[in-house]
DNA sequence: GAGGGTCCATCAGTGTTGCTTATATCAGGT
DNA sequence: ACCTGATATAAGCAACACTGATGGACCCTC
């Protein structure tokens, strides 16, 4: 169970293909077919059909634990290698779509300004990424959102031990078409939306609403990508509803049940320096 | 960042020597030496201190993520192979000393009743080994406890993927000493409580009660053990107060916060067969 | 303060591992 | 049946990771 053959299982499981995954990896296609071998050997079963690539039972259930442990592995090396590194000039900030709001923004900015000499770099990637990121130490600070309930911390990939903070809890809003009929109302409760059509979105996971206010929301429209203008507009032409945190836009306010759309700031143990300074700046300041 | 070496680097860290931890995985000393000074040249910097042996700052880092990652690969491992095992005629649960509770004692019997060519093998351990055996395949089913508000799932610490089913919520009571002023009462708040002494053990952590109810909680007698019996002439004897589940021993009904005793079942994803068996057993019926 | 003991680092030697190149084998399409 | 695109196997070689022996640092004792 060498992460280096766990990296090749997973790279062939991917690419459906021993030559194409040799050739992604740099090696050559006949040490790839040894390391899956050695792997087979070791475990004592089968994990890919070939002709075509496909895992087996047993490899699908190892390709589920090889991600996170891979990841894992790369967290705890940038942990340990963060130790030695001197406090940097530039620091790498990773961000969900939705979680880099007004108040956020306003914080950051505030942060900047205490530290002048300190070059931030802003990504904004896709939700599920940002813990990763985090993680494998590709970014230094992270902010990710979620819809829970007040003061319920988000549910985030597992991604090894790091420190999240809740910086930001707004409230929510039922985006809809201007001409939409409830498009009036001063508020809204979900459950009068079950039978509503509703966008599929990474930004508001309709299987998020059902585990929080049970079944129904059909999907209208399938939307992969988690672009907020994008999903703006979808709504507006009618493809949907969605939900979104009040900042992003007009809506009815979600009165009931009780959810708010959360961010947390997400990093590893921060020695003393820039960044930790920055995660001050972005955490609410104390009552 | 080999296992293997990780594995190597735990064991010197654990016996604070090179050449006991090398006795110890049958290694010669060289070997050890060597496989930690590839550690520290891969990662660059120096892991352990030597004369005495002892983590330096990014060691201690290490060791953090090296636990929780030799566990995981050995829930990998596990999960693989049960894909292949036959279904066994026996299998081991492992419980933590509150959870085997009545209800679920009797929900046992019942699942036993059912399969009566199956042999159950249990085993008690320590709260926190329960999830760890789970994932690494030494026992097929779990049940660990703890103290949460209800319906609230249970904080365990990471060991990978597991299924989780809430089995058993319990009203809990405070375990007072016969004596007591407030034995009398029919319900406590623990905002009163806050000033008594309690006991410190792992059954019912100080530093969760904070979590939950704000800062106080003396520690009276540090009780390290997990043995109920002990702790209940503990506090007859005195020392200090706790919490129990209703169903461990008199004592005086905890009012407000809502909180419970809270029994978990762990299983990995099981293929169907005996252990599903007993596993649906020990759910709760469905209402 | 010299000597012995303990412990870790280093070196040389050796068996094993894990790659590359080359070739065999297999399944499917024409 | 043959060709094609794919994976498996064989042989060779370089790098690796052990063992055993030796060296050097520290500690304790006398």
């Amino acid at each position: 169970m060498d992460p280096h053959l766990l990296r090749t299982f997973v790279a062939v499981a991917e690419a459906r293909s021993f030559s194409a995954a040799a050739e992604r990896l740099g090696y050559t296609q006949s040490a790839v077919s040894q390391q899956i071998a050695a792997l087979e050997t070791d475990l004592g079963l089968p994990l890919l059909r070939r002709r075509p690539v496909e895992p087996t039972e047993a490899g699908t259930r190892l390709l589920e634990h090889a991600g996170p442990l891979l990841l894992r592995l790369r967290a705890a090396r940038a942990d340990v290698l963060r130790t030695a590194a001197l406090p940097a000039h530039r620091l790498t900030l990773a961000a969900a779509p939705l979680a880099l709001n007004p108040v956020l923004s306003a914080r950051l900015a505030r942060g900047r300004g205490e530290q002048p000499r300190l070059r931030v770099r802003l990504r904004t990637t896709d939700r599920d990424q940002v813990a990763a990121q985090v993680a494998a130490g590709e970014a230094d600070l992270g902010l990710t959102d979620g819809i829970t309930a007040p003061s319920d911390p988000l549910r985030l990939p597992d991604s090894g031990p790091m420190t999240r903070i809740g910086v930001s809890e707004e409230e929510l809003v039922v985006a809809l078409p201007p001409d939409h009929p409830l498009a009036g109302r001063t508020g809204l409760r979900l459950a009068d939306l079950v039978d509503a059509r509703w966008l599929a979105t990474p930004l508001c996971p309709l299987e998020r609403l059902r585990d929080l206010a049970g079944d129904g929301f059909r999907a209208g429209l399938d939307h992969q990508g988690e672009d907020v203008h994008t999903v703006r507009n979808l709504v507006a032409a009618g493809h949907g509803l969605t939900l979104l945190p009040a900042s992003a836009g007009p809506g009815v306010p979600l009165v009931a049940p009780r959810l708010v759309h959360r961010v947390e700031l997400l990093h590893p143990s921060l020695p003393p320096g820039p960044a930790a300074h920055l995660a001050a700046a972005l955490s609410p300041p104390p009552s």
